[in-house]
DNA sequence: CATTGTTTTAAACGATCGTTTGAATTCAGT
DNA sequence: ACTGAATTCAAACGATCGTTTAAAACAATG
């Protein structure tokens, strides 16, 4: 077994396991059984728990605002001037094609599961590393919001943003409850798909009100 | 110091406790500790670290879903046919007016706090208590939505409470982080009083999207 | 005042946590 | 094939966790 092969499998380990369960509720030796690695390894090729969380957040984010970044500049490239709905259209199709080219739901889920840690169990560390990493691309992509948008104030861009995300980020988070809840009401389809197709226009609604 | 000393201060430090860190990052220790009582006191008077996680919940949860079934029952007898602002209004209400009489947002914050946890964080134990308590009140109004819009499908009223709930939680949830995301920007205004003035109209404007 | 039953206390329990150690093993370069 | 570095491994470390115990302190009742 390479070393590759360890540190891959230890951090896809890891994501599945923080994304299932969050952060203190995982334990590295969970992580290293599931990933069929010595307990050890953890600590030999991350240094410490806070770091291998971080480095989860790194393999996903860095290709993700990489990507981002890079169609942000293409739309603008193209359209002098972008709107709204060209802006988050980037945002939205980044993270459904760019994620991952397969296997988009799954990721998804993933993907956004780790974003609401990042939110509500944001440790010191984390916050610190996730801004010191991050903080260019997201202030990019609200400066592109506040062009598309001057007419607005930039407390409302800042919460719309932010309001959206959420609706996202806590139902995708929460699917596995929402699941439940929705079994006992009337057979509702909770498949990614269809909450996908009902959260867009709910969304795209609240973010482009009249006021 | 009396029985009902220790336990209402058990309570408000574990309340306290557990919406600013989670369940499993606060300890018991760190609730007796700030609680002033000692550290056997949880396992007395609730039997276990879990069934006190349940306390905190069915602590504000009761007097909610009390108050919020109330004002339900007051709507539908004053207006034969009220409408979606009518029904979610009386959850606004309920929510702003209900959780304390005074000191309205810091006790808002840990209710949507609290409430994000049992949504994101929810174990086996606490998913099943919340269904066996609450799961009557919240079947009759998401039945008054649906009367109020017999137009939209099953699905659609679901998706749509919960992108709803989810935009709220996720804010006040990570109200924290957002504050230091929104310091570094042009310094935008995170009194929740502001939030909320962003919030509603966001919200009813998705939730009465024309579809 | 003595005697219950209730509550609080200090101390310890076993289990699990993240981390470290040092030896065994595998790998890469000559 | 031999050597030195990189990696894996079993075992143990101290710390902290939730929980239990049994005695001490308190309260209420006759």
């Amino acid at each position: 077994m390479s070393q590759a092969d360890t540190v891959t499998r230890i951090l896809d380990s890891a994501e599945q396991l923080f994304a299932e369960k969050g952060f203190a509720e995982t334990s590295l030796r969970m992580i290293t059984t599931r990933a069929k690695v010595n307990l050890a390894a953890v600590n030999y090729h991350f240094g410490s728990k806070k770091e291998l969380i971080q480095a989860v957040f790194a393999r996903f984010l860095t290709p993700f605002t990489l990507k981002l970044s890079k169609e942000l500049d293409a739309v603008v490239a193209i359209k002098r001037d972008p709107d709204f709905r060209d802006v988050l259209g980037v945002l939205a199709s980044t993270m459904l094609t760019g994620v991952a080219p397969n296997d988009h739901y799954n990721k998804l889920s993933v993907f956004m599961r780790l974003l609401g840690l990042a939110y509500t169990q944001a440790q010191g560390h984390l916050r610190r590393f996730l801004y010191e990493n991050y903080a260019e691309v997201y202030g990019r992509f609200i400066g592109y919001l506040k062009l598309a948008h001057p007419d607005l104030s930039s407390e409302a861009i800042f919460w719309r943003l932010h309001f959206a995300i959420g609706a996202a980020v806590f139902t995708m988070s929460s699917i596995e409850v929402l699941r439940s809840m929705a079994q006992t009401d009337t057979g509702i389809d909770t498949s990614v798909e269809q909450v996908m197709a009902q959260l867009i226009p709910f969304l795209a609604a609240a973010l482009e009100q009249e006021a």
